[in-house]
RNA sequence: GGCCUCAUGGCGGAAUUGGUAGACGCAAAGGACUUAAAAUCCUUUGGGAUUUAUUCCCGUCCCGGUUCGAGUCCGGGUGAGGCCA
């Protein structure tokens, strides 16, 4: 037998015994109690990277632990295989988009069993599966029915020269990632879920989703945007003809500030700019200029605000012969409020700096009421009463809204409303891998579903991706169909979905993946649902977890209100990034550093080093654990991402330290091999009678073995495996005198082997083969904690002199502090300090310290 | 600009939630074994002072506060990062 650890013929053996003996395959057991862990499923872009790695291994020690904890644990996998790269892939190696796919999935799943991962690949998904995207075609009906589902004009990104719609992370600087070309704004009509239905239930629900970061949470809840404020209609005055008499909604989050409102904006996209502009050619310009601007809520607080003004002024319901001004202003969104609001500049910065620069009043309305000094410069949006403002004035900010907002609902003139910043998700994409939309245009103009016996709704594969705008659009035959009930001409809708629908459901999906009639089983869901432990990237925080808690909530089934009771977010592994000098991103495997430069060893050419950042395929700035778990082992790779950093943070990769995880294996490893003959039937039945050396021994794994349950259970892997270093150091340094030894030593590592099974499986189940045993360790539950052992009849108290730590002491147990204080004066410098001195008081914290603090 | 998070040795990071700061690992230095190297094992490693000790002083981004006691709580600042369809 060979002396040293052959990770790769080891791994590959135990990997084919647990796929032979089906050990991570999961079914209902009804009565024991069911776990399920899911993480975020891939999107298979090629190869797995070290994000992965980091995210896998996380989400596998966790289903292990709770396997060994007796739970009945299911821990699937799939394929968020639906996405644009593929097409782009498509495109660059002339191949198909399901060519492309399928193949990284294969390579992928390869790559994913070489880790050593618990997973049950017998529920494997992918998203692009007709099977998949049948049963989602069946939701889209589903929520189409319930009202959940419309279609308006909305805006996308147009390249004017691929005549296609953009992805915002395919415009760059206001430009097509491609072609170059300047980027439209385009109206379309577009399909739109009403998650907007639920923002109250999805906000109010957070407060009790405990098992959710608190940062995820409020990112949620600030997203959702709950806000109270008031819709007032203002009278307009103009010369206008065709506005004479009309009034103009506004809103606002500050009714107070009514009388510090000194002028009237609206959003470029309002539908009363589009009648403005209808004769005016010159303000067409202006406004089609405005209209062009990113209207990120970033760009409109850093950006310079600038408006035009109009023809059009309104009437100030309270200020008799006030009139205001309306402009048109680039820091007005359409989507939130009316898209419209006066603007008060003395409290809110936006309208401040928008005042400063057309010359418009600024009137004062809130005091501070102490001593803050104002800025001119600066809105004052802080607490302080009313002044300036005529029945309002003296009244606290709270008071004086609900005052007026009383005033103006007894007036008709507008009422309270609460608004959401939340808007409604738009999931058409223009393009061809995804999921078809079943829905039809009959030649009458009506709007019909595509039946569920007529679905799948197949994707066409004889597509031309060369060709520039939707190849479901160009294909020559796809879209045109009859309506199965009339026999009338029809037209297919050629939009595809979101990708964000596929991942909304998927992990209901898990739950019955060979389901053919229905999307799931409820059966089986009411058992797996809901997930107990999500785990993913903080990325994911907003749209993907908010787009499934929706799908959730909206599929109304009994019992389950929440996707994912617990969610962990991982942080991203990062890395540098590389350009080359036709500013080509350059995978790091291919920069070598040389004479201080960087250069591409592939074509010799210089590269530019750029940040670090997650570690993405689109920036090829991705290290492939390929040659890593070549040279050490999956165990090796997986206890080195566990080993170091809290899984929560980021890291920026090095493989400086792939050394002592290997090295820690190795050890483990000769630890059970050198100690084979202390398996033995006579230790196994010896009866521990622990003493001295070997009580104080066994009493440190059992402290070791208390530190690494709880740092599991608390996702603190970093410290889990460094109190498993403590008990590889403890046992090896403990050295046999006699049969009590030999026990203890049995003992230790039969809790060690069990504890690293998480974390190193193939290196725990060797040692549980060496050691004699001929079943899987993976069946073994996990140890458990002998309190006694946690217990010291000694503690070690510190003394502090005035809070500075002085001396310790080891006294027993309980002691009492009259006791203590006679002991101390046996520590030469304690007593020193306090000869002569006057004790002012003392305070004691029963067997942890003393604090003894002296009149100066 | 708004909201949020974070800041501890040469490095990654611990710290029982207000009670011995720097666990554990990496890196580095010295030593043992070896013809040699690798591997392995042992020792040292926050800064400074001295009388080398169960010693003293300083030290968790900076300034201030609360407390017997602050890395941890509060206020102000600086710096870094994340999110803003």
């Amino acid at each position: 037998m060979s002396e040293k650890y052959n990770a790769k013929i080891i791994e590959k053996k135990w990997q084919s015994f647990w796929s032979e003996h089906k050990l991570f395959e999961s079914k209902i057991i009804e009565g024991k109690k069911k776990y399920y862990i899911l993480e975020m499923f891939p999107y298979p872009s090629g190869k797995i990277h070290m994000g992965h790695v980091r995210n896998y291994t996380l989400g596998d020690v966790i289903a292990r632990y709770k396997r060994a904890q007796g739970f009945n644990v299911m821990h699937p996998m799939g394929w968020d295989a639906f996405g644009l790269p593929a097409e782009n892939a498509a495109i660059e190696n002339q191949t198909s988009p399901k060519t492309w796919t399928y193949e990284n999935i294969n390579t992928m799943k390869m790559q994913l069993k070489q880790m050593g991962l618990s997973i049950d690949w017998s529920r494997e998904i992918a998203t692009c599966d007709k099977l998949y995207y049948q049963n989602q075609q069946k939701l889209f009906l589903k929520f189409y029915r319930k009202n959940l589902i419309y279609k308006k004009e909305s805006l996308v990104n147009w390249d004017p020269v691929e005549k296609t719609v953009l992805a915002n992370e395919q415009v760059i600087d206001g430009k097509g990632w491609r072609s170059g070309a300047d980027v439209e704004q385009k109206k379309l009509s577009q399909w739109f879920f009403k998650i907007t239905d639920y923002a109250n239930s999805l906000l109010q629900a957070l407060d009790k989703m405990s098992g959710w970061p608190d940062k995820v949470r409020l990112m949620q809840k600030n997203w959702i945007g709950k806000s109270y404020g008031c819709e007032i209609d203002f009278e307009i005055l103009t010369e206008i003809e065709a506005f004479k008499g009309e009034k103009l909604r506004i809103f606002t989050t500050r009714p107070d500030t009514i009388f510090g409102a000194t002028f009237c904006a609206l959003s470029p996209f309002h539908p009363m700019v589009d009648r403005l502009v209808s004769n005016n050619k010159q303000l067409r310009e202006a406004v089609t200029s405005l209209r062009s601007q990113k209207v990120s809520e970033e760009t409109i607080a850093k950006n310079e605000k600038v408006g035009i003004q109009t023809d059009l002024f309104i009437k100030h319901p309270f200020i008799e012969n006030k009139k205001l001004p309306v402009f048109i202003a680039n820091f007005i969104l359409m989507e939130y409020g009316s898209g419209a609001i006066y603007g008060c500049p003395a409290h809110d910065q936006r309208d401040l700096d928008f005042a400063y620069k057309y010359n418009l009043e600024i009137i004062q309305v809130i005091d501070p009421c102490d001593q803050t000094k104002l800025d001119k410069k600066i809105a004052y949006t802080g607490n302080g009463k009313l002044i300036n403002s005529e029945f309002l004035n003296n009244l606290s900010i709270e008071d004086a809204k609900s005052e007026i907002i009383k005033r103006i609902e007894k007036l008709n003139l507008g009422k309270k409303t609460t608004n959401f910043r939340l808007r409604d998700w738009g999931v058409s994409r223009q393009r061809y891998w995804g999921c078809p939309i079943p829905i039809m245009y009959r030649e009458d103009g009506k709007v019909i579903e595509v039946p569920e016996e007529l679905l799948p709704l197949e994707l066409p594969e004889d597509i031309d991706l060369d060709v520039p705008g939707n190849p479901l659009d160009n294909h020559p035959t796809w879209k045109y169909t009859k309506c199965p009930e009339t026999g009338m001409k029809a037209v297919r809708e050629t939009d595809t979905l979101d990708t964000f629908v596929d991942s909304a459901w998927y992990f209901l999906r898990f739950c019955s993946p060979q389901e053919i009639e229905k999307p799931f089983n409820n059966n089986e869901v009411n058992y797996w649902m809901p997930v107990d432990q999500y785990v993913g990237g903080v990325e994911h925080a907003i749209l993907h977890l908010l787009y499934s808690r929706f799908f959730t909530k909206a599929l109304d089934i009994k019992g389950i209100e929440e996707p994912f009771s617990s969610l962990f977010t991982q942080g991203m592994v990062c890395h540098n990034t590389f350009q080359n000098e036709s500013m080509a991103w350059v995978y790091p495997r291919d920069v070598e550093k040389k004479n201080n430069g960087y250069y591409q060893i592939s074509t010799g050419e210089k590269v530019t080093i750029g940040d670090i950042e997650s570690m993405s395929k689109s920036k090829k700035n991705v290290i492939d654990p390929e040659s890593i778990i070549n040279a050490y082992g999956a165990d090796s790779a997986r206890w080195f991402m566990l080993s170091d950093s809290p899984p929560e943070k980021d890291i920026n990769w090095t493989d400086s330290g792939i050394n002592g995880a290997w090295k820690i294996c190795q050890k483990i490893w000769t630890l059970v091999r050198k100690n084979r003959d202390n398996f033995t039937q006579d230790i196994q039945s010896c009866v521990p009678n622990f003493q001295g050396r070997n009580l104080d021994f066994i009493k440190s794994i059992h402290h070791n073995l208390n530190l690494i349950t709880q740092s599991i259970e608390k996702f603190q892997m970093n410290v889990a495996i460094a109190k498993v270093f403590e008990m590889v150091n403890a046992i090896s340094k403990f050295e046999i005198q006699n049969i009590q030894d030999r026990k203890a030593i049995y003992e230790s590592l039969n809790i060690l082997m069990r504890v690293i099974e998480p974390m190193v499986p193939h290196l725990a189940e060797e040692c549980w083969a060496v050691s004699g045993r001929k079943d899987s360790i993976t069946n073994q539950p996990w140890p458990k904690v002998n309190v006694q052992y946690l217990e010291n009849d000694e503690v070690t108290i510190v003394v502090q002199i005035n809070g500075k730590r002085r001396g310790e002491i080891i006294v027993s147990r309980d002691i009492s502090e009259n006791e203590i204080k006679k002991e101390i004066q046996n520590i030469k410098n304690i007593k020193d300090a306090l000869s002569g001195k006057n004790i002012l008081r003392s305070i004691y914290v029963p067997n942890k310290i003393l604090n003894i603090v002296l009149a100066k």
